[in-house]
DNA sequence: ACCTGAACACCGTTCAAGT
DNA sequence: ACCTGAACACCGTTCAAGT
């Protein structure tokens, strides 16, 4: 895992490519070109080597994604945690969608169902705050497991959208015209009209994510599911 | 828009493309061999004709989507809604979720606010019932908005992973191995450790979305945010 | 071992040309 | 008007060959 390679022998001449740097130069394109941009192409370019060489240092575009995943997940600074249980839940879950928001593409490799297997130790504190708070809070462990993943639902679903509203802003498709809807089959939607994009623009998610971890703690103390 | 031009004179030759017949093989294209398979190339090949004579019909591959989105949503079947405007909005959201995850794909056109503005009125009746409801309970329009977008969020991101972890499992990734880990730096998952496998594997969206809904609209009538 | 170029099987989209 | 082939600027990945 951790083996270092940076010299090899007498030669001292350096390795022309290893892990790091290629999680480096991967970080380099994103950032400076957006990550739609990073290829496996473009990064073998960026690096200076042939695109078939990268194949000797990284099976697969999914894992490159996987090794920049993890190692950004791991850079993520911790916030100081409260007291109580519930705040603890919404200052971890926070801190887990600001770093999604930051870095949007995260989420292409995170939504999967069992994606927490294929993270580090260090990548997971999160999901350990999550599980302990809810636990402390009087929940199984299953109860815990459940409630991370509708946390991680609603933040998911936040991100993207978050994201491809951001990208759609520089874009292509018209302002915004929900004001000529038929009223008799919408009424309500013709009466918000275009004051939606309005409601829209505000950041709720905060408020959201308590509406949604109150919801679910009392569901769990209540009843078992 | 909805101009019909099945023949144009005494020819009788009826029009090798038409809107209709590019949706019809759009749609067959994603049954028989899955969304992914969808691109501009192959649909103009299952109609036969050129990839580029489709751009006279359709002026993007983004289009081509929303227009496939539109066709779709306005053929899900309307449930019976319940007086109670709680489970309205429960029964709404779950037709508009079994809808997402019955084709995925949706989720790529629809995952950008203000996609609503995009839709035809026979396509937003599960937005409509849903803000209605929720001003039926005494939500203001705003928080109607506000209540519906969270909603939207929650079911976005389930889907998403759910098509994801669908796909996976088909796939590639190991079987799962959240065994052997530090349970000194993450005791909690590690105490859980593979029976996350198992826990994740039940449906818990409705159990969820209720939580979601319970906690939203109490947030709603205690204050005004 | 490590790296390479050439090639395979694709994409979305544009554009000048045909009928 | 409507359709076309050729072309542009890309993808991820494989494979036989070089050092």
């Amino acid at each position: 895992m951790s083996r270092t390679r940076t010299s090899h022998g007498r030669t001292g001449r350096p390795p022309v490519t290893s892990r790091a740097q290629i999680l480096t130069a991967a970080r380099e394109i994103i950032d400076r070109d957006g990550w739609e941009k990073l290829t496996i192409r473009r990064l073998a370019a960026e690096i200076g080597i042939g695109p078939t060489t990268l194949y000797h240092h990284v099976r697969d575009k999914k894992e490159l994604l996987l090794l920049l995943l993890n190692d950004y997940l791991g850079q993520v600074e911790h916030p100081p945690l409260p007291d109580d249980p519930r705040d603890r839940i919404i200052v971890a879950t926070t801190a887990m969608h600001d770093a999604g928001a930051a870095w949007p593409w995260v989420v292409e490799t995170a939504t999967t169902d069992g994606f927490v297997a294929l993270l580090d130790e260090s990548a997971l504190w999160m999901v350990e705050v999550i599980l302990a708070a809810a636990e402390d809070y009087g929940c199984t462990p299953a109860q815990a497991v459940y409630i991370f993943r509708c946390i991680w639902y609603y933040t998911a679903g936040e991100i993207i959208v978050r994201a491809n509203t951001a990208s759609r802003r520089a874009g292509d498709l018209g302002p915004f015209s929900l004001s000529d809807l038929d009223a008799s089959q919408v009424p309500h939607l013709a009466a918000i009209g275009d004051s939606w994009g309005d409601v829209a623009q505000a950041d709720t998610y905060v408020d959201g994510l308590c509406a949604l971890v109150d919801g679910l703690l009392a569901q769990a103390t209540s009843a078992k599911p």
